[in-house]
DNA sequence: GTGAAAGCGCTAACAG
DNA sequence: CTGTTAGCGCTTTCAC
């Protein structure tokens, strides 16, 4: 059952008659700056070889403080767009030495909380987190005890700290007016309950500043079961005979949704209700029609992240440091 | 920068006066067993809270030997199928305690290899692979040091292992023939290259016992970079004028290469030319048209392998284990 | 009922 | 150029 046959450090410097000191600073490399022999340098590979030498990180964790693993909470990791989130990450940080514990916190602020405090009780040397915190007092309590780490995605209110997210605001602003210059005065924008995240509100914010003197039609969507709410809303819409109505998405979980519904009631996007979304996602392209939406640059964002992580563990860095990148409105024929 | 004011077990022990061995005792739930008295852990109990100490995972690890994570290995986290496997198998683990190290290698088997051996430096109690081996070398290695593992997917051959996938053949099988009973006799089966994973030939396998009589129509093409062999190929079918083409995609990775040429020419499903993909994901459903697919019980699958490492990890059972899951065939407007 | 002490495998002063 | 020693924080045998 259990792994057997671990060579240690010791066992090589007993071998070599030499010191676990010896060993420990070759095979770290820093033989060359302790002036140790050529010579004695190739015995130790040498051995390190033939007795297939693995080093136990975790020993080596314990001394040092560093385990070479940054924890990534995000709302799941089944979601395309954390998923590759993750992948953007762990590339670009494998080439230093780490590598990624992943968990998903279901959009649970508790379950967050407690896979913050395992991963730090396993030491990660860093986070990485698209929060669902209601409010800063974790990320406080992270900070009083210098804990590094980087909010994803979505910030959190009342405090500074290392940020990397897109624009929200400016991108359903510039979706909510390129509906408006297509002739839809009627926009109904699908907000989701809970309604606290960054994200969500400030794209709400940004579809009302574009609505100027238009009234808003703002629908709020549950979330975790978006179908029975959606269906009142869609069929509320097409019931009243609206002209030109368009529903504006504010992510991918809901639209996909609103394409189910669409569907089974046979409607035609968009000759009966056109249909956008915010975060686009691979489906939206090869779907009928394809959706227009607005799309993130996960791949900057993920390496930005990253980025600033990395440097603030290196404490190369002022912190905090803010990313906001800028989205991307992809037309398709949904409107 | 670094994480201060750690507190520890000596800590506890020092301001409460008792000795390291009965806080331990306490905090692990022993102290009934040692008969500590219940104002004795309660003293111990209310100064953990007090002063909020947190085990540190790294130092009981090396004295352990168990660290409480799993390694997991896919060829790409950001696919959705693997993501999806991923928060199954991170949901089926954690109320035991247990978290995820998540790493991609890419479709190489030296990349695999490298963070295999990365993941067990680093003292991952067990290992769930989908592996990208052409051999059963590195396997062996594991075996030979009882190293817990379970492969998941893909299959290695000339190697008794933990092994939980689903029947390839059969459900490459079954949809063969329900394309030949549409009247389909012209079946274009997409292979990839690399071809060696068990999942490719065993799928390959069910095509061509499944034509019988009938001429065998393989095409294969490279993996990464699909488009150009898909293009020629698309090309070829609809200049040779054939009557009913049918495409059948080995993955759903070449499937949607296939939609986008397919569009991109203006050709019709499946007036033109069918197209049916083993490995059913979620754009297939909203797909113009939705495309006819091989379902994998990918829940199942997760939670199997998570069941199956479990066990071994617990000692519980004989090895090795072999989990082969059914397809389904979802039947869409795509032929 | 409780404690002393050893040691997991490694690194890093310090010594010579 | 190389070695001795002292822990990192925890668990666990053994002893009282």
């Amino acid at each position: 059952m259990s792994v057997k046959n671990q060579i240690t450090i010791a066992e090589i410097a007993r071998q070599l008659e030499v010191s676990k000191t010896l060993v420990s600073l070759v095979v770290n490399g820093k033989g060359d700056k302790h002036n140790i022999s050529e010579s004695t340098q190739k015995k130790v590979w040498n051995k390190v070889k033939e007795l297939n030498y693995k080093p136990n990180s975790v020993a080596r964790s314990l001394r040092t403080g560093k385990t070479q693993s940054i924890g990534l909470i995000v709302a799941d990791i089944a979601n395309p767009f954390y998923a590759r989130l993750a992948r953007i990450i762990e590339d670009y940080l494998r080439p230093f030495g780490y590598h990624l514990v992943i968990s998903s916190s279901d959009e649970t602020a508790e379950n967050e909380v407690n896979l913050i405090d395992t991963m730090i009780e396993h030491q990660v040397d860093g986070l990485i987190i698209a929060s669902t915190q209601k409010d800063s007092e974790k990320f406080q309590e992270l900070q009083s005890k210098n804990y590094p780490f980087v909010l994803i995605d979505r910030y959190i209110n009342d405090i500074q700290t290392n940020y990397v997210g897109v624009d929200n605001y400016s991108g359903a602003y510039s979706m909510t007016k390129e509906l408006l210059k297509s002739g839809y005065d009627k926009v109904y924008y699908l907000s989701v309950t809970p309604d606290y995240l960054s994200t969500i509100k400030e794209r709400e914010r940004g579809y009302l500043d574009a609505l100027s003197e238009i009234q808003p039609l703002i629908r709020k969507v549950d979330f975790n079961a978006p179908h029975k709410d959606l269906e009142n809303i869609i069929k509320e819409i097409m019931n009243a005979d609206i002209h030109k109505p368009v529903l504006f998405s504010s992510n991918n979980h809901v639209a996909k949704a609103c394409l189910r519904i669409i569907r089974a009631y046979g409607i035609k996007i968009p000759e009966d209700i056109a249909l956008v979304s915010f975060d686009d996602i691979e489906l939206f392209e090869f779907s009928d029609p394809p959706i227009a939406a607005i799309s993130q640059p996960i791949d900057r964002m993920g390496r930005f992240a990253a980025d600033v992580l990395l440097k603030q563990l290196s404490g190369k860095t002022q912190y905090p440091v803010k990313h906001i990148l800028k989205t991307t409105l992809v037309n398709r024929k949904s409107f």
